[in-house]
DNA sequence: CATCTGGCTTGATCTGGATCAACGAGGCTT
DNA sequence: AAGCCTCGTTGATCCAGATCAAGCCAGATG
């Protein structure tokens, strides 16, 4: 577990197809992913890896959701990524995982056996090309929220957050404006470094000065987007660099 | 700027054959790159590249120490990354750079321009790979420094700093026991998303309960490095990953 | 040798977010 | 439909770390 991949679009039936892997997907090379893949699926909460366990699979994330966190041993929890579908579990070279992979919502993996994946990364440039501007996309997405723990107010990560949110469309879009929470407030505040009571608090106060509304607990829809973006504490260009 | 390696040793008189680039140092291909390098030197304090700009070099830090940061409009600075020696900066397959490099104290870089270099990384697997190791190794410093940020005390992010300057070993050492800050004060408060005050306050209190003795301002020892470990907040065995 | 300057320490006070606590509201089960 | 759960809201209070404010100390400068 360990690349998260901001690319939802799909270029064949198979997830492995994704442009996630391979932007050419009429390559050979995939074809021989065909023979090798297996489906795996997780319901909501359970464990997909443990931090320390071998690596024995990559996988390409094909419905749900699934985070990346690590606990301390008394319990405080921060999650350093968030996996959407097509996002991809795995890393060249590596024997053992680093942090805990869950199911946030029931997921389904698309698997490999990692000897065989590795290989076929090792044989063809342009995947593992494809595999290190995903490790740099994630680096940068890792120091980008480096930047909201260590100096953001609860407003401003909130504010980040949600238009995270809204920039990564977790749902394709059937109406355009309604976007979905994927997590529990208290998923949230593990995500931003918080605790649930101030997300609680700064989602009701944002709903409040009408800068988002709420159609339910998990559904919202940005009134204000200007006013987010300036709560955001981003200045204005950097925003997309995920 | 980019890669931050947790490897000391040369292998050779030349910084490009620090085993950060090559493991293999006779290897044909190193040769290809005495011709096309060059020194540059910058003083303590200034810029080494600015965020956006064009990433023209690939370059190993030879001497001196740089920091990654990013700073918000109104002044607040989080450091994403510390360089040092034999650390290298620069990404294949980016054109920008998406964080300010700084020059802590005086350094020097050895450069090569970007095509060739990255034609040789596209050319030689083995150098490809040590390419993505080192964005890996990266990933997890900026995930396990995610955690320090997001949910660790004060005390408990200055434990966990001592633990790695202590670690990472800034100068090989002449007296195993002595260590040197390698930041002022305030570099170390924007490090850990801390203010230089509380630094100051929580290195007293660590020196007052005899855990690290103070040579002088920048110079310390570790008195009982169990108490330090105690005091990081990390669980038993995770400590060593960067 | 006096002064200055930049990094550092220490004290006093303030405050954003944590913590503790109670209550609501929707979705299950039975 | 009643009784639970789990998740979420809101209020009251607390406290770790920020902020404001003096001083301090060592090396640089005249």
């Amino acid at each position: 577990m360990t690349f998260v991949l901001n690319q939802r679009e799909k270029c064949g039936d198979c997830p492995i197809r994704h442009r996630a892997i391979c932007a050419r997907c009429d390559e050979d090379e995939l074809l021989v992913l065909e023979g090798m893949k297996s489906y795996q699926t997780f319901e909501a909460g359970q464990p997909i890896i443990w931090r320390g366990d071998d690596l024995t699979h990559f996988a390409s994330l094909v419905t749900g959701i699934a985070s990346l966190t690590r606990t301390l041993e008394d319990g405080r929890t921060q999650m350093v990524g968030l996996l959407l579908p097509s996002d991809f579990i795995g890393r060249p070279g590596r024997e053992t995982v680093e942090f805990d992979v869950t199911a946030v919502t029931d997921v389904t993996l698309c698997r490999f056996q990692r000897r065989p994946f590795e290989g076929l990364v090792e044989r063809v440039p342009h995947i593992s090309q494809r595999m290190m501007e995903m490790a740099l996309d994630e680096l940068n997405a890792a120091r980008e929220w480096m930047v909201l723990l260590g100096r953001k107010t609860a407003r401003e990560k909130i504010a980040t957050f949600l238009q995270m949110i809204v920039r990564r469309e977790t749902v394709p879009s059937q109406n355009v404006q309604d976007h979905k929470l994927p997590l529990t407030r208290e998923e949230i505040a593990n995500f931003l470094g918080l605790t649930l009571e101030t997300i609680s608090r700064q989602l009701s106060a944002l709903k409040k000065e009408g800068v988002v509304e709420f159609i339910d607990r998990r559904h919202f829809r940005i009134k204000d987007m200007n006013a987010l973006h300036m709560a955001s504490g981003d200045d204005a260009d950097g925003g997309v660099i995920v």
